[in-house]
RNA sequence: GGUCCGGUAGUUCAAUUUGGUUAGAGCACCUGCCUGUCACGCAGGAAGUUGCGAGUUCGAGUCUCGUCCGGACCGCCA
């Protein structure tokens, strides 16, 4: 049972050749004298013909043929009439006259169709994943990954990075995300964690003196799920030792460079524009901006300094900012549209939303008639207010202001068709805080993870003004999606020693938890740092996808459900007695 | 943990607004016919625990409550 091509790979050139193909029934039609089937597999399509003039036996037989039964077909690479020629079809020139076949493994009916352009329920699709992922769709996302884990390692192996697989099996360290825990058999009453990174693991490698490691490496977070996050979830983690912010992020602006080069021949714009998170939050209302389009937020602090409105003035007495969105031609949206628009604000943290319409040069509805006229002219001008504008503003502190109006603005583009759905807009965050505050824990809790470096210039903030101390930290956002993220590592014990004063971690605790990494750093450790790459959704965003499930084979559903083998199951008393586990 | 949308033949949907006869249609499937189709065509057929469980009612796919499942979002995600 040896094919001699692949069902794609056939054309003119090879006319007259005896050839031998293996693939599903892709589709049958028997025309009563004639019988036709489309042969499929991942290369491609081509159409076989059984003819009763040239086979009658063969021919009886193929009348059996169903949709994704499994075949192998031998015939002749034969020349369509010209009439007959599919242009749709690569193969389309050609057709194959069977002269034999056997049905390798006979398929039951599908319980849905294999055709692309056709919706089938999310449940479905993931109960039979296996034939959902022969959709060309599918295929395609699939071969855009493993492209993408190509180019990947052809660019760090050249680059002289080395490639070191870090435990799956490690330690439990619950500052961060919920971690997935494993019995110890070993050690009844004690277990192993997940990675929610192999942050600890790369740093000691680089102590070791690994200079440059990469990995492409799975990691498990017990936390609810979302359309671009599941419990597991693939990183390409970098970390390179006597480096500083720039050098990390020139090797991740060449990486995503080459990828898009290779996979979408989309030569980028270098080098990619950098944001400082101060400037990214109070433009965008986000620490991770989708520059595709602009609308962006307008600080109104200094327009309201003597306002009327009661909102704006105690809002400003104590400290809260006020800010706006300019929806052009939001004018028109309907009075239900926009009370929807204030429910999603009040959904989002904040406390209401205001608005007013700029028509015909003045200023209507909503809260109009607080503002004055000089408040008026300088609106105009600061906003760039053009007629038939929608002006929506919240206000309210720093934080929610910022972040509502940005997360308004996401939407509001999304609804009103502004984002180009083929633009590719890349975006280094920098300078991120070290820390911010935890009403929850009732103490400051590392931004990005507790390994981070704070700016030298600000390290005599941290004792009395930890909020205000920054990060040696860089993002990297496509599209409004996080894609990568990284930092400047600590590396002597004294540095680490003072984060974790810092975040309330006390000695006995530091030592229990990263006691190892902290006596590593007594022994030599380089200056360092990396960054890790989220595989799953720089693909997601690569092939358009809608969701991350759409790119990973066996994903969960939102629930963390595995709806096709039905994990996670129940297991049996045997086997929890060995892990001498009682369940309550 | 919370909010919202959804669950009806194998499948995609309709019937839900206003509770009322036998729950319909396309595709798929099965049978027959058909020698140039490629979304083949034509004729016919089979196909339903309306997710599940209660309740209201003379009567529930339709209303109410609970529950399970899918999806989006909030919280969560160092």
């Amino acid at each position: 049972m040896t094919r001699t091509h692949t069902c794609g790979a056939l054309n003119k050139k090879n006319l007259g050749q005896k050839v031998v193909l293996t693939g599903w029934v892709n589709k049958w039609r028997d025309l009563g004298g004639l019988i036709f089937i489309d042969l499929r597999d991942r290369y491609g399509k081509v159409q076989t013909v059984f003819n009763p003039e040239e086979n009658a036996e063969v021919y009886e037989q193929a009348k059996a043929l169903r949709s994704e039964d499994v075949v192998e077909i031998k015939g002749t690479v034969s020349a369509r009439p010209d009439t007959m020629i599919n242009q749709e079809m690569k193969t389309g020139e050609i057709e194959i006259a069977a002269s034999s076949f056997r049905i390798l493994n006979k398929a039951k009916t599908t319980p849905f169709e294999i055709l692309d352009d056709i919706e089938i329920n999310e449940e479905l699709r993931l109960k039979y994943r296996y034939l959902d992922l022969r959709r060309s769709s599918l295929q395609r996302n699939l071969l855009v990954r493993s492209n993408v884990y190509h180019i990947i390692r052809d660019y760090f192996y050249k680059n002289e990075f080395l490639e070191i697989e870090t435990p799956i099996l490690m330690k439990s360290t619950p500052e961060g995300a919920r971690d997935f825990l494993v019995p110890s058999r070993n050690y009844p009453g004690r277990f192993y964690a997940l990675p929610q990174s192999p942050q600890t693991y790369k740093q000691l490698l680089m102590v070791a003196g690994f200079d440059r490691y990469f990995q492409v490496v799975k990691c498990f977070r017990d936390e609810d799920l979302r359309r671009d996050r599941q419990p597991e979830f693939t990183q390409r983690d970098v970390e390179m030792s006597f480096v500083d912010e720039n050098d990390i992020i020139r090797i991740g602006s060449e990486l995503v460079q080459k990828v898009f080069k290779e996979v979408l021949d989309i030569s980028m714009e270098m080098p990619i524009k950098r944001l400082t998170f101060k400037e990214a939050f109070e433009r965008f209302g986000s620490d991770k901006p989708d520059l595709r389009f602009g609308m962006e937020i307008h600080r109104l602090n200094e327009v309201f300094t003597n306002s009327d409105f009661n909102v704006f003035s105690s809002v400003l007495a104590s400290d809260g900012e006020i800010a706006a969105l300019v929806v052009k031609n939001g004018a028109d949206f309907s009075r239900k549209k926009i009370d929807k628009l204030i429910d999603r604000a009040k959904e989002l943290g904040a406390k209401g939303l205001a608005y007013w319409k700029y028509q015909q040069g003045e200023f209507s509805a909503g809260i109009s008639k607080f503002i004055s006229n000089i408040e008026t002219e300088q609106l105009i001008a600061l906003l760039g207010l053009h007629d038939n504008d929608l002006i929506l503003s919240a206000a309210d502190t720093y934080e929610t202001t910022f972040s509502v109006l940005g997360q308004l603005r996401l939407e509001i583009a999304e609804e009103t068709g502004l984002i180009p759905q083929d633009a590719f807009a890349f975006l280094w965050v920098t300078d991120f805080p070290l820390l911010e505050y935890s009403e929850e824990e009732g103490r400051y809790m590392a931004r990005h993870h507790p390994f981070t470096s704070p700016q030298e210039q600000d390290l005599e903030l941290l004792d009395a003004h930890p909020e205000k101390v920054k990060a040696r930290a860089y993002d990297l956002v496509l599209n409004g999606s996080e894609i990568a993220g990284g930092s400047i590592r600590i590396h002597t014990k004294e540095m680490q020693e003072k984060m974790f004063a810092a975040l309330k971690i006390d000695k006995e605790e530091a030592k229990q938890k990263f006691g190892f990494l902290m006596e590593a750093l007594e022994y030599g450790a380089p200056p360092h740092g990396g960054i890790a790459f989220g595989l799953d959704r720089l693909v997601m965003l690569l092939v358009n996808a809608d969701s991350i499930r759409d790119v990973i084979a066996f994903p969960k559903t939102s629930s963390a459900l595995s709806l096709m083998d039905e994990a996670p199951s129940a297991v049996s008393q045997a086997q929890l007695d060995e892990l001498k586990i009682k369940l309550s």
